[in-house]
DNA sequence: GCCAACGTTGGC
DNA sequence: GCCAACGTTGGC
């Protein structure tokens, strides 16, 4: 069992848009990152926990707790010319990218990163390190607890 | 809207 | 394979 980070933009999905989708369930498509995808195709299993974190807004930080639903899969984003994610140099036989499904286990008290980087247990945590741009990202079971704790 | 940090692209 | 130019991210 791992633990996650994973960014989404609340103008885009935020934790009361997935709490309404249907199964309180969503795919994680668009990511254009390759270290971000490998963490999806390689090592995210059913069941891995996750913070769901509103990025680039007005209150970033933790909304809410998730769970991977289902394993990585080819994002179909990349197939569609229309999409802003489409890829060209993707194709069915080679897909590039691929996502996980996320599902919502409950919506939590925002936790701000202004809140997170006041906790010495977590000045290591990778989302509060300077220059940091993943959008998703490992976090240590200790800092998982840690947080679930202050909730 | 600014801008620092970082990833990707592509000419050489 | 180097690296400058460019695009994106995301907190502030």
């Amino acid at each position: 069992m791992r633990y996650w980070l994973m960014k989404s933009e609340p103008g885009d999905c935020s934790v009361d848009d997935l709490a309404a989708m249907p199964g309180q369930t969503v795919a994680w498509y668009g990511v254009r990152n390759y270290q971000a995808r490998n963490f999806m195709r390689d090592q995210m299993k059913v069941g891995d926990k996750v913070f769901f974190y509103h990025s680039n807004c007005a209150e970033p930080g933790i909304a809410g707790l998730a769970e991977v639903s289902r394993l990585a899969y080819p994002d179909q984003t990349q197939f569609d010319p229309k999409n802003r994610y489409f890829d060209p140099k993707a194709t069915a036989d080679t897909p590039r990218w691929f996502n996980v499904d996320v599902r919502l286990v409950k919506k939590t008290r925002p936790v701000g990163i202004k809140e997170l980087r006041t906790y010495p247990q977590l000045e290591r945590m990778r989302v509060l390190q300077v220059g940091n741009r993943l959008s998703i990202t490992p976090v240590d079971p200790r800092e998982w607890e840690f947080i679930v704790r202050i909730l």
